[in-house]
DNA sequence: ACGCGGTCTGCACGGCTGTGCAGCAAACAG
DNA sequence: CTGTTTGCTGCACAGCCGTGCAGACCGCGT
């Protein structure tokens, strides 16, 4: 019994435990006297309310899981870094779900969440099955995708296709001809999108595209895909990266291993502007996307489920800017 | 009421509500028919245990706090992720409390985390306060502290006093003179500890160390220090980074800024291995610091503690490795 | 002095679960 | 066929908490 209980701290304070609860609920009817005695027996004994049990009765825990696959890699890191903050300080308390790729893994993760009551999870990445959706639904679990265009949830989407079209454009307007893209092969959502709409954008203007695509998106898969494009074919002059981190690889490769010139040979643009993007070894042209701004889209759209469960599902979308480093620049 | 009791689920099975209790409840005694009879209703109407409930009984609730700042930045982010992962393989719910530098940021956080009736908590970064260890043992909460040596915990220490000889002596063995050391202003302990090691020995062999800080341990930090180590004084030819993060803003600076050669004209050391310590555009030798093995020994110590509570503090070490890559060679 | 209103307080219940204990039926041994 | 063991089951309680409800008490007005 390591817990001190409000059993014990109502006896010290010579109250009933119905006074100390009464002590630590908001805008309930205490006596400044009573208050005072409670506080001052709980200060002694180190009581805290006990959550878990105030959760059995309201049904609810606070508990909001956030589910995510390699959550230290890139821009990944700074989304759940982002929406763990807006999560705490929205009075939420964030459960990070690192599961791997496996079905049976995110299954249970879920099975552990909707044990704990969780209010909501909020999907990162990956690729749940569709008995994932199910299940929550029939929780009645709130569930918030992040990046992915899944029907069946509340979810905020980055502009991939308005970037990707962006770029290709802005590719074109300064002379580029010869253009590439650059996506992977473990294709996330995002990842692929932005490669379809950048290809779709640049044959609309009557270009075609070199498709690489590294193992995962990564920057091991962006070496193995710029060595793709520039050991055979036509030398790509402007290429496209679903994200820095396959910028990263394939800038390395073509300076170091093909001895070509960022920009001049070839111009490259990336997605994400994770801080590497502005260190000086690469100074990418990249679309910022906002880590803070997409974590509050997602919490604001938590709160709106909560107060209407019944609402059709949104979609939130976040806009991505351009930003012009070294790496390409528009004239 | 949105979530199924075992009420209902025993309503519809035709049983009393201790039979579910015990369907789900390991190695409870049930007749083979019956829990049968109580997996069938609990799968039509999508039940599960409350384990909230479940935990408000036992006086446990499977939740460890996991507290950092910035966990989306270099190593820490490494850490947190291998950590979340070895916590949940163990059956634990990792909580990310994700605090800001503020001293009543993290006493809110703890409080929430005894609120929530957690069963430990480990600490990845920060100075908490002497009071957030008294809180802690009032309550009987393990806590675990990584990288930081706190006699009121349980905790797991890098070898970083080792390192950092063996860096200053590989360099003095590789005939390296002009010894310096780049750490940061706003010292974390293990940064701290490093660097002042690192210096106590090059003193012992009889060499002066130039000492450089950044504002934080992070790229900006390394460009700030090298660019103070090269405008002015005698120019090093070797230095010793506190972490990686530093090292790279320190050979952006070196080769873009004063157009020297890295390892020619300087040797550098990072410290942690991040996986962009390998990337092309730095090659930077270092020493090897293994996430999965740390957060195996925090996991390994709360396992201990939580058997024996009583036991005094323990403390593991992990050695790292050095990494011989491009930015220093032995020879 | 007495009645009345208002503020607190304590009781008891409800919300979920795990489990000791006693009882019951079935199985088994003699 | 009967006595005993065995294996399940249901009851009731314990573990925390919030809150409706009725009653106590205090202050105040007349």
């Amino acid at each position: 019994m390591r817990f001190v209980s409000a059993e014990q701290v109502a006896k010290l304070a010579g109250v009933s435990r119905s006074a100390v609860s009464r002590t630590f609920t908001e805008g309930a009817s205490v006596a400044p006297a009573t208050r005072e005695k409670v506080l001052k027996a709980a200060e002694e004994l180190g009581y805290h309310v006990n959550d878990l049990a105030r959760g059995v009765l309201a049904n609810q825990s606070r508990l909001v899981g956030v589910v995510a696959t390699k959550p230290e890699i890139g821009f990944r890191a700074h989304l759940t870094a982002a929406l763990t903050k807006a999560l705490i300080r929205r009075g939420s308390i964030p459960v990070l779900i690192n599961t791997g790729e496996t079905e049976e893994e995110l299954l249970a993760a879920q099975k552990m969440l909707i044990g704990h009551r969780a209010e909501a999870t909020v999907i990162l990445s990956g690729s749940p099955p569709a008995s994932f959706f199910e299940l929550a639904q029939r929780n009645g679990q709130p569930l918030v995708v992040i990046g992915r265009s899944e029907p069946d949830a509340d979810r905020v989407l980055a502009g991939n296709a308005e970037a990707s079209r962006e770029a290709a454009d802005t590719f074109i307007a300064a002379g580029r001809r010869r253009l590439a893209v650059i996506g992977s092969r473990s294709a996330t959502p995002s990842i692929a999108e932005r490669e379809i709409a950048f290809v779709a954008a640049a044959e609309a203007s009557g270009f075609v595209v070199r498709i690489a695509h590294g193992r995962d998106s990564d920057y091991d898969g962006g070496i193995i895909a710029a060595r793709e494009l520039f050991s055979e074919g036509e030398r790509p002059d402007a290429i496209f990266c679903a994200n820095d981190l396959l910028a990263f690889g394939a800038m390395d490769v073509i300076r170091q291993e093909f001895s070509l010139s960022v920009p001049d040979d070839v111009a490259l643009i990336g997605f994400d502007d994770v801080p590497e993007a502005a260190w000086l070894s690469y100074d990418l042209t990249t679309f910022r996307q906002d880590p803070a701004a997409i974590a509050a889209r997602a919490v604001m759209l938590l709160d709106r489920r909560q107060q209407n469960p019944d609402e059709p599902r949104a979609c939130e979308r976040v806009i991505p800017q351009i930003v012009f480093r070294k790496s390409f620049s528009r004239s």
